[in-house]
DNA sequence: TTCGTTATGTAACTAAGTCACTGAACTGTT
DNA sequence: AACAGTTCAGTGACTTAGTTACATAACGAA
């Protein structure tokens, strides 16, 4: 989707990767678009376990930031950059100014409240409805590369997929162990796509 | 918070109690705000689980209709009636006006959304992050009358904390045996309010 | 009272999550 | 190259949660 003028025209500002955005509790000045790269949302307990909430990528707004600047709240979740990010940055008032004035830029933050509430809904009733080998593989599919290979760390995975890394490091195994995936280091390669589809969609039954 | 004017003027519709509002898939053609009684949100899985995702409360309107409205989307989820409910309702091209027109209006929706979101937030964190026990505990709290019942059977329970039926029964008994709650048929009563608020506290350690 | 319905209880089992480790693989430094 | 420190993965024992498949209890309408 093409950015409204508006955001085409604001300030632009570059991220290192695993730059923290936001904290949990933080308070939010501007509305913010991803150009390029990619942010990580995600919540944390307060004994260190994360869940990751959506990531945010190129052409999209965090619309936490947006929800946060148009209630006046704190951050409810905390953001890191996953690679290098380039951002564009409106500041609050003229972000309200544009609110008020501008068709499309409503349609464009409209459009994207809508689809982040859909997301999350999607994901409430992924982590209740479906089993964790059906959440793994289907991260698998989706997560592949065209080389079929994927860089990741099983710690990582289970934050992505609301599970723990010992529970998918036993999955991992056991899909090793039918030939469907090989593993090594933060590397996982699939070898058995037809049959990982078969399992990512079987029904829970 | 009071409603904008165009709400108060738009058409005034009742619903019986168990009423479905809306099914997964289904169009949306009107905006929809409650006036009194209670919507409940949830999806359901192929196999019939279901999860409550959010209420929509008397003063709170569907942000979900209003996301397909805006995205011209069909409903991720379902909804039904709690009880005798009360709806304001305005047609697609009167919304469309209104926000495009009134700054009052589309306060009143940015800020349905922001709240929404953070709530569905909050329930991915309870969800993964706490144990049943905890979010058991807490709902008991949070749903007490004053007279420290509560009217609702096992089942219910269950999918308003995204847990199982028997799952509930079992942590139910066990609060019973330590002489904290009573329980009878569709209802549980507090006897020991001190002691259920130490549990729900209680960290996950 | 009786019958059908709804709600709850329970045992046995599977799946998932946790804890406490071990060891392997990488990174950078000397 | 050798070493140390760090990150990542493997594993067994255990707890908690979810599932299956019933039994039983309470209610409500005829």
């Amino acid at each position: 989707m093409p950015y409204p003028s508006q955001i085409e025209h604001a300030k632009q500002v570059k991220l290192a990767a695993n730059t923290i955005v936001f904290n949990q509790g933080d308070d939010c000045q501007q509305y913010v678009v991803v150009i390029s790269g990619s942010i990580k949302v995600f919540s944390r307990s307060c004994v260190g376990k994360e869940v990751v909430l959506y990531h945010i990528k190129p052409g999209q707004m965090c619309v936490l930031t947006t929800s946060c600047l148009l209630a006046n709240k704190s951050y409810p979740a905390q953001a890191v950059t996953e690679s290098e990010v380039t951002l564009k940055v409106i500041p609050k008032h003229k972000f309200d100014k544009y609110i008020d004035q501008n068709s499309d830029f409503r349609a464009f933050v409209f459009n994207s409240f809508s689809e982040r509430l859909s997301t999350l809904i999607l994901l409430v009733e992924q982590l209740n409805l479906t089993s964790v080998e059906q959440r793994l593989t289907q991260y698998l599919l989706a997560a592949c590369q065209p080389n079929l290979t994927i860089k990741i760390t099983h710690q990582a995975i289970a934050t992505e997929i609301g599970s723990a890394r010992e529970v998918v490091s036993r999955h991992l195994k056991e899909l090793e162990h039918k030939n469907i995936v090989m593993l090594n280091r933060s590397k996982i390669t699939v070898i058995d796509v037809a049959n990982l589809r078969e399992i990512a969609k079987n029904p829970i039954i």
